[in-house]
DNA sequence: TAGACGTAGA
DNA sequence: TCTACGTCTA
């Protein structure tokens, strides 16, 4: 049958595995992998303290998360297309929930999207619990601040 | 369970009823009511000839479509919103389908959607098929021409 | 590439 | 109101 979780959760989220496939962010929105239709960072408040959830790497966007093993640099949230100016990130929404869940030691979901062969949407695919290693701010192709967060995949993760 | 409808066609789609009821552009498409996930028409190409299957009349979108009892003022596409430059409206694309329909006399689905009164999202709800009477430009409030369509609602339709 | 009666959240 | 790693078609 088909699972539908309207919780947003830190952490795994019950039946998902690994390598788990999805169709539309729609979709990871039902399931309870990520409920943010758009963006590339969802992020809940504990408290006062906004701590990320999942985050999205999506390609064919103009930005340029980069991925080695278990290792991926992933580019903040902000600024960057469908923006009448560009202008500096800033640390604030996901980009500061993603800065807190470091400081925390909290684990952030990590969904990958893949542009289909034949360019009509994209396959989004569970890539398991990361932790935020550091963040830095670095200057972008266009000369405007962008935010990057180094994240390590946890090992020993479930797989379909 | 869900039914799930993935042919195109003009006419009723097969078990839905006037009063049924949807959440998201996405479920239209899912069931086979209207496949454009974010236009307003929806039509498909019989030999060379655009021919409309389905519009959205939806609220809070900054048209001003018109309805008394049977009958419906629909609103043509192009130039309206998130659009750059306000332009003419032109009979092509989903306006010449509608267009097109009104010769070859092809019914139309019309889908209602509702704002929720909580203002999150829509609700969609069929409202049966409509036979397009005739069509004209006018000249809309910011002065570019727009095309209205007049729709009239077609008698004993199923309900649900 | 741009345009389309999207959708949620800050 | 605007932003957000949307999604489809022309």
């Amino acid at each position: 049958g088909m699972q539908v979780n309207c919780e947003k959760m830190i952490g795994p989220v019950p039946g998902i595995k690994i390598g788990d496939e999805y169709q539309f962010k729609a979709e990871l929105n039902v399931i309870g992998l990520h409920f943010n239709m758009r963006g590339g960072i969802d992020y809940m408040k504990k408290g006062n303290t906004k701590l990320a959830t999942s985050i999205v790497s999506s390609e064919g966007n103009g930005y340029f998360d980069r991925r080695e093993s278990d290792v991926m640099v992933y580019c903040g949230e902000g600024s960057h297309k469908d923006v009448k100016v560009i202008k500096d990130q800033k640390l604030v929404a996901g980009n500061l929930a993603l800065a807190n869940s470091m400081k925390r030691k909290n684990p952030v979901r990590v969904i990958l999207g893949k542009e289909r062969s034949d360019h009509r949407g994209k396959d989004y695919v569970y890539d398991g619990l990361y932790m935020v290693d550091k963040y830095w701010p670095e200057k972008g192709p266009q000369g405007n601040i962008m935010y990057k967060f180094k994240l390590r995949r946890l090992a020993n993760q479930p797989c379909s």
